[in-house]
DNA sequence: CTAATAACAGTAATCATTATCATAATTATG
DNA sequence: CATAATTATGATAATGATTACTGTTATTAG
C-alpha cells in the first residue's frame, strides 16, 4: 500500500490565500464566487475538493452551523463562532477558549469524546440594523 | 389576516409520542421508519413537516451536528449532546448547564446572542467495540 | 350538516455536496 | 531533460436530505 501524496495546484494556494485574507468564514460557494474573479474556468467541485482535503487534514476549519450550507475558517486555533439566524453570515464571538469543557465531557460519558463544537446564534448588526428600519 | 391555527393529526401525536419515548435523538428518516410500523401509509413528506413545524414552535429540538443530517429531540430543556464521528448516531451528555455562556457572549458581541449549540463529538462506545475488534 | 381550512399522501423539485471521467498539471526517475 | 507515474482539474452526472406542489382527506367552526 502506497500512501499517496499532495501535490502543488495554484486552485489551492488560492484558495487558502483567499480564506487566510478574511474573517468572513465564507462557504464553498462563496469562496468559488471569489475564485471566479482570479481564476475564472475554476470548477465547484474543485473548490470542495480543496475546501474537504484541506478540513480532513487540519489545516483549515469547517463549521457546521445550520444543518444547511458548512462555513470554512483559515484560522484553526480554538475560538468561537456566531451564526446569524436571518442571513446566516458566521462570525467569531472572542470569549476565552473554554478549556476543561472536553476534559468534563470524557469524565462524565461512557463514548470517548475529542471534541466539542461551540456555535452561538442570534441576530447580526446589520440584519439588527434592517428590522429596525421595517 | 388572519392568523392560521393548528388542527389535530393523528400523523403529529404518534410523532411526538415516539420522540417521547426515545432518548435516541432520532433522524426524520429514522422516525419515519418507525412511524411506517404504526400507520404504514405515511409519508415522508408529512414527517418533515411535522418535525419542522413542531421545532419552529419550540415544541421539540432540532440537532444539527456534522451539517449531513438532523436530528430530533423532545426534551427541551437545556443539555449537550454528543455526535459520533463513527456512526453519527446522537447521545446525552449529563454535564451541568453553562448558564453564563450566552451572557457572557451578549457581553463581547457587536451582534444580538440569544442561544448557544454545543457538539460534542468522538466514537461512541458500540463503535469502540467494533474497532477494537478489527 | 356544511363550509372553511389545515393536514395528508404521493411525487416532483431544490439545494448542497460528492462522485465520475477524460484531460492537464505536477513531480519523480532514468 | 524526457518521459513515466500520479495527482489535480473542469465539466458534468449523481446522490442524499429536505422542501414544495397538488389533488384529496380529515378536522373544526358556524
Amino acid at each position: 500500500m502506497t500512501t499517496k501524496s499532495t501535490k502543488y495546484s495554484h486552485q489551492r494556494e488560492a484558495i487558502i490565500k483567499y480564506l487566510e485574507s478574511t474573517t468572513n468564514h465564507p462557504t464553498a460557494d462563496e469562496v468559488y464566487q471569489h475564485m471566479r474573479e482570479l481564476i475564472p474556468n475554476i470548477s465547484l467541485g474543485t473548490v470542495y475538493r480543496n475546501l474537504s482535503q484541506m478540513a480532513a487534514s487540519g489545516r483549515i476549519l469547517r463549521l457546521t452551523a445550520d444543518g444547511k450550507t458548512d462555513h470554512f475558517d483559515a484560522c484553526t486555533s480554538t475560538h468561537y463562532h456566531f451564526m446569524c439566524k436571518s442571513c446566516g453570515c458566521v462570525r467569531d464571538i472572542p470569549i476565552a477558549p473554554l478549556d476543561s469543557l472536553v476534559e468534563d465531557a470524557k469524565k462524565v460519558s461512557e463514548h470517548v469524546v475529542e471534541d466539542v463544537s461551540i456555535m452561538f446564534s442570534g441576530t447580526c448588526k446589520d440584519c439588527l440594523v434592517k428590522s429596525v428600519d421595517n
